[in-house]
DNA sequence: TTGTACGCGTTATCAG
DNA sequence: CTGATAACGCGTACAA
């Protein structure tokens, strides 16, 4: 099949040993200039491609690293993977992305893929499906140097880039408080991930802080824009007192949230102020804009990369150091009326 | 470095050849059950991964087929190869995702460095920079099956799979024309880019039609949110009479457009009615909501990835079939007054 | 400055 | 059923 020019196409065409051809190839020192515009004259003339697998399997070395995500349909992880191929390129290594699908099997397939094609490292969201601790021990125990980022699972020794989802989600309802909002729910995200966790403890925290209560307050949605409809749906549905605020998971949440309010004549923020998570692209497309807090994602892929590439030159072992950026909270009208 | 644990490994551990242990590995016919179990129990205990790379050279295939798309921050193309994936498993192939970022010099390295990993074919979508067309053609006429999606060179034999944008868009403005309005401008994609010039098509086949002159009618925009919103705020700042209605290149302008409007003061619909292209997630989030045309981008994606199988298993030499798809023209408030 | 010989990890062919 | 041996394409000591 495949019948790609090799060195030794060129060798023979040139009357001259493959090795010779491979260091003209590889500009080394001992070629005499004639031969080595010979050789590349005639690579060109047979539009030959060195064979890289041949070549990593002689290098013993592929200058690839792999990423493991669970989607790319949101712009969040996309954005991410810009970051760390800034970072990478430069530091002249090639990705190879992969995306889970939010399912355990298919990440654990990955990375045995990646693994199978001698990636130097692995740069991982995990799916909120959870369940792939003990490969993700094992891999970092294999000496695979592994980072997480954004999902980053709590049980796993490994260097993490993340924001301080906490303290973010604390700030944002705070300035619900502080906007005079006095009976506020938290729409939740998926249960196996430990930035649902995290997000949900500042909103009991910004409660507790000011003396509410938070007992009961918390409301399971999920992560689409349908999980906030549907949430929201059920819960005018139940007929009983609503809440003037609502923190969500994130911004689809939000929005689909905010979508079934109006649905129901509720006017936002009026009625009941609305605040997401993460920023994306639709943030400031709907009516009214919505108040999320962003998150630095190009700069987060950079220090990912960044970690992998600690390990990789060597300079470290796998370190568990845990990066936390700062993120933004964005108040917009979502959460405080124009006139304000 | 990266001190694998390899076939060698595990059959000196075991006292027995590594040809043994690769068929075992393999499950041929011809080794005895329990020396296969012994090698089976042998390689877990070792934690033992093949090495692709090695696999791949001896086979002389990889069951690896590229991907080059310009983006992936638009949910656009994630779902197209969505779509790819779930054809090209089933036949068991794996893909590698590669982005140009609209770069002409990029694109091309992805080109090369997708050829270099020994893949068996490659689905493009071309950046809106262009120029590389003999290129393509040259990676065709090496034998390496191509198959192009959404945006495709004219000038390049080769399958493609693509909706009937001259028509879809046609059928966008007559909805326009069919609504009573009467003066409809289009703001245009990038100049390079063939679907640009298909869009641009079915606007004036559109108007002329019906007898409309669309001499004058056509505003250079771009791809971005920001590209709309920069036209239609140079178009009020000239101050001339305003058109009662908008065709955008794609939603993200038509997006910027409505925004523009606006802030001017200007209402969407009534006073003029906006229509995007090529459906995305903010479609039905922003107020009003778009109406836009549609893409099947999951069926694309099977699609070009059949159209890359049929090559694969040699049934058929590159075919420069073009397969063009259904698409839907979603009628929505931003169009038409929700009493009409 | 160039060629020879060998090895990277794997599979395939052919004896045994 | 199993073990040598060669080969995939390339890089690199070592010799010449």
């Amino acid at each position: 099949m495949g019948n790609h020019i090799t060195i030794k196409d060129i060798a023979k065409a040139l009357g001259i040993s493959t090795s010779t051809v491979s260091r003209a190839l590889s500009d080394a020192w001992d070629v005499k200039k004639e031969t080595r515009e010979q050789v590349l004259a005639m690579a060109r003339k047979l539009n030959y491609h060195p064979n890289l697998n041949a070549k990593n399997l002689q290098n013993k070395r592929t200058g690839t690293v792999g990423i493991i995500i669970p989607e790319f349909v949101s712009s969040f992880f996309p954005k991410v993977i810009m970051g760390i191929q800034e970072e990478l390129y430069a530091a002249d290594y090639h990705i190879f992305i992969t995306q889970s699908d939010e399912s355990r099997a298919k990440e654990l397939a990955n990375m045995n893929l990646l693994r199978e094609h001698m990636v130097e490292g692995i740069i991982i969201s995990t799916t909120n499906e959870g369940g792939n601790e003990e490969a993700y021990r094992e891999l970092i125990a294999s000496g695979l140097p592994v980072v997480f980022f954004n999902r980053c699972p709590k049980t796993v020794a490994a260097p993490k880039v993340l924001i301080d989802d906490c303290r973010m989600a604390e700030m944002a309802v705070e300035h619900l408080i502080n906007t005079g909002r006095t009976d506020i729910r938290h729409l939740l995200g998926p249960v196996n991930l430990e930035v649902s966790a995290m997000r949900a403890q500042g909103f009991v925290n910004a409660l507790g802080k000011h003396g509410m209560e938070s007992e009961g307050k918390m409301i399971p949605a999920g992560i689409f824009v349908q999980d906030g409809e549907v949430a929201v749906a059920r819960m005018l549905a139940e007929g009983s007192k609503l809440p003037d605020a609502l923190f969500c998971f994130n911004d689809p949440v939000a929005i689909g949230a905010m979508r079934a309010l109006k649905a129901a004549g509720l006017r936002v923020p009026e009625d009941i102020a609305i605040v997401g998570f993460s920023e994306g692209s639709m943030a400031t497309v709907v009516e009214p804009p919505l108040t999320t807090v962003l998150q630095p994602m190009q700069e987060m892929g950079r220090q990912a990369a960044r970690l992998l590439l600690e390990q990789l030159t060597g300079n470290r072992r796998q370190s568990d150091r845990t990066v936390c950026l700062e993120a933004t909270l964005n108040i917009r009208a979502s959460s405080v009326s124009e006139k304000e």
